[in-house]
DNA sequence: ATCACTGCAAAGTCTTTGCAGTTCC
DNA sequence: GGAACTGCAAAGACTTTGCAGTGAT
């Protein structure tokens, strides 16, 4: 179990110097911040980022606007899926998507979905954009378990 | 001019069929809300339909019931433009997405992005899910006329 | 010591709901 | 006539802002 700490522990280090070099601070509550998004399986909504930070209470105040200049120093990333409210993850690989159950909710990740072609191909065909930096894309549908329940 | 009124007219007996088809009644209200978002441009934020509607003035909380019945019917659909607000479209061609600029907010569409094959090599290598009915798919960049404000 | 970060309370924006009255079929 | 639609007012959900105090470097 010893190995598990230590990961922890160089986390730690991890984000405080990821936080530092993007200029931030690294202060304890963002460092937590980060780390539960770290642990998380699939996108967090701000509900759930609180109710794991339980342990270093944060105000929802100071996540939404950690959140916002975190996302502008593309260390995490906003999601929408469709639920009314947003989702963030911590940016990880590029070529990542999710699957949306619209039924119950549930989440599954697609990675290697092969989108640069098509987006370099837009690039180059669009007349008035010059720069695409970023794309959304996620599939929706209703998974087994729901397709299951159905009659 | 003639044929441009009888073009309107003949779209107000589609949009009143369509709308009976659905199940829904055919109001003129919600006639005129489907010739608005015929006539738009680009998908269309809430505020800025209210704003067209003014001849036939129609209170917001109508405009998103009406929305929400309509979407359910796969008549209009809802985009997220990460404006902090959701945008309607018509249900037009099915492989058509957008270009969205991060600065200015305009909007440019874009069809033939052929993510179809994507979509289906997806259903056959996910696990949870059987079935993909929908996807999301936004490019964000900055369009050239912002770019060359940039210095 | 300074500037970023934080909490608290309030406000803001977008969207939904309850209910009574109206309209379409 | 009855179910669907509508307007009005209020509430609800999510997110942002102002400001004074705290903490990291």
């Amino acid at each position: 179990m010893e190995s598990k700490i230590d990961k922890k522990e160089k986390m730690n280090v991890y984000f405080q110097s990821l936080l530092r070099h993007a200029g931030f601070k690294a202060t304890p509550k963002r460092v937590a911040l980060l780390e539960v998004l770290r642990d998380a399986k699939s996108p967090m909504k701000t509900e759930d980022i609180l109710e794991k930070l339980k342990r270093t209470p944060l105000d929802q105040a100071t996540l939404y606007r950690a959140l916002k200049e975190l996302k502008e120093a593309n260390i995490v990333r906003q999601i929408d899926f469709e639920h009314g409210h947003a989702h963030y993850e911590l940016v990880g690989k590029n070529d990542h998507h999710h699957l949306v159950c619209v039924r119950c909710g549930k989440v599954e990740d697609f990675t290697g979905c092969g989108i640069e072609a098509i987006v370099k191909r837009i690039a180059k065909q669009s007349k008035g954009f010059g720069e695409i930096t970023r794309h959304s894309l996620e599939f929706f549908g209703v998974c087994k378990a729901c397709k299951k329940k159905e009659r």
